[in-house]
DNA sequence: AGCACA
């Protein structure tokens, strides 16, 4: 057993993913791709040495994290199956919000401290106020309804579509978003629809993008995947 | 393979 000892946490680590994907997009597919789980914090990516090929997604809950570990492991992404496993430690916009966050520098200092006078004594330098004021990510549309448990799938289901709903007018919302093939919709079942992509990053990013988008101010779609 | 965030 290699990797899987690694204590649960709210944030993943994800390594084995394409380097040639810049920075910005990298964290922005990584963003939309992991919300079905839950509500992200932070994404982190850094493109040094020692760094590329690998990024955190920081989750408010461990149990987002757990099922993202779970359903996303060696999912393609970007032709690179993903490989996922807990962080092994807390990102800094979690301990941020929970008080315990200590600077970088401020732990360099502590190391050093300790390593210079080792019998001493341990400096309680507690004078870590409340850090606080996460930059949290913009919240996206994310309902817990059971339904984001369904693994990645290329088609889409919709729910909540007015009856009136027709095939052209969720065309025009769902063919914006690359990869878009087609449309379904079946007459004796008002209120839902299909939306097929090319691939299941495409299919995730459209979902991210609509979910709980308003065709009446009634009808929030609720998107999730199909069955297979 | 590689566990950071300034």
């Amino acid at each position: 057993m290699l990797t899987a000892d690694i204590p649960p946490n709210q944030s993943i680590y994800i390594k084995n993913l394409n380097e040639k994907i810049k920075k910005e997009e990298l964290k922005r597919s990584l963003y939309c791709l992991f919300s079905q789980f839950g509500r992200i914090l932070d994404v982190v990516a850094l493109k040094t040495p020692k760094l590329r090929g690998q990024a955190w997604v920081a989750f408010s809950e461990v149990t987002a994290a757990s099922n993202a570990v779970r359903q996303m492991q060696n999912f393609p992404f970007y032709d690179k199956p993903m490989r996922i496993q807990y962080a092994k430690s807390k990102s800094d916009c979690i301990t941020k919000a929970d008080g315990t966050f200590v600077s970088r520098d401020k732990k360099r200092k502590q190391e050093e401290k300790v390593e210079r006078k080792r019998e001493e004594t341990q400096g309680p330098n507690m004078a870590n106020g409340p850090t606080s004021q996460n930059g949290a990510a913009p919240a996206p549309p994310f309902q817990p309804s059971g339904q984001e448990a369904m693994p990645p799938n290329n088609i889409l289901f919709i729910q909540n579509l007015p009856h009136e709903t027709t095939s052209v007018m969720l065309q025009l919302l769902f063919a914006q978003y690359p990869g878009f093939k087609e449309i379904r919709m079946i007459d004796a079942k008002p209120g839902i629809a299909f939306v097929e992509y090319e691939d299941d990053v495409q299919s995730s990013m459209a979902m991210q993008a609509l979910q709980g988008f308003k065709i009446t101010p009634q009808n929030p779609m609720i998107i999730s995947f199909a069955k297979k």
